[in-house]
DNA sequence: TTGACTCCCATAATATCCCATGATAGTCCA
DNA sequence: TGGACTATCATGGGATATTATGGGAGTCAA
């Protein structure tokens, strides 16, 4: 299995711990090394997640961004300052930092929701907030959309 | 782990001492020799830190530009003249040059920045300032970035 | 002596290691 | 088919290690 499927809802403990869904686990390791990258969002309250491929993409589209050095500055600030590179123990558990759990308005439970080369952490009540809306406006444009999957349409499917 | 990653905000002691976050000693250590290399930044009020692999980086580019042009003496005057090599103590302290710590405006707290090749050292209070500024820029040119952490525009890439 | 700078140790908070448990799912075989 | 054995997983908690930070004591120079 290379892609993250599916989504799991996960506790965080009295120490902050929380597990990574073995499914996932699966993924990461396949990917080289048993740890994540973890930065927050740019557009949504949850955390974006995703292993050694993921973090090379986003260097590599770093790096492209070269010719425009200004927004690379700035683009790299606000991403290398908010990504966390975290081992997991061999229980597969993380303790999340305080600006993520904070930025994902995480309490005491947390949903891993998988996206294919990436995925989210959210909180579980916002998710499906999230969910409901993103499905609306999928209905709402659904003569816009192609056969193909776009984001609402994404969603729609993992169910 | 080979990347100055993720940020901590960490105090100056009575002492004018301040440790440097353990991941990032991991990082210089992996480089060769425990200690850092610290100049003001050309473009904010902070401080540029590597390792090692910078300042061979650094002195090999002002090598370069000094078979062409003139100025380059004057930069590379001041470039090494503000120019700190620290090496840490067992605790993984230094005590910062006052010329850095005014160049950065630093109080009694310290925010290190993991910016991938370099990091950097700022107030935290003039950090939050600029990474807001930087967000606002990112967003402005996501157009223009790859699969980065941005929900939309990955997954229109993901079909 | 004073002040700046080490080296060394103490401590509190946190993170990590390691083991135990209960739940679930899967497998095997009579 | 059903039931017992096994494996895997999420989760709890005790023990240990690491980290940031405070402060004492020694060194050196002015």
């Amino acid at each position: 299995m290379k892609i993250f499927l599916s989504s799991a809802v996960n506790k965080i403990d009295a120490k902050g711990r929380i597990s990574i869904p073995a499914s996932f686990r699966n993924v990461l390791e396949f990917q080289g090394y048993p740890g994540v990258y973890l930065f927050p969002s740019f557009t949504s309250k949850s955390i974006d997640g995703g292993g050694l491929e993921l973090i090379n993409q986003i260097s590599e589209s770093v790096e492209r961004m070269q010719l425009f050095a200004e927004e690379t500055d700035a683009l790299s600030t606000s991403l290398f300052a908010d990504t966390y590179n975290l081992s997991y123990d061999q229980d597969g558990r993380i303790s999340l930092p305080e600006s993520l759990i904070e930025h994902a308005n995480l309490k005491n439970k947390a949903i891993f929701v998988g996206q294919g080369r990436k995925f989210q952490v959210w909180n579980p009540n916002d998710f499906e907030e999230f969910k409901e809306k993103a499905k609306v406006k999928a209905l709402e444009h659904r003569n816009l959309i192609g056969p193909v999957g776009i984001n609402e349409v994404k969603f729609e499917e993992i169910d």
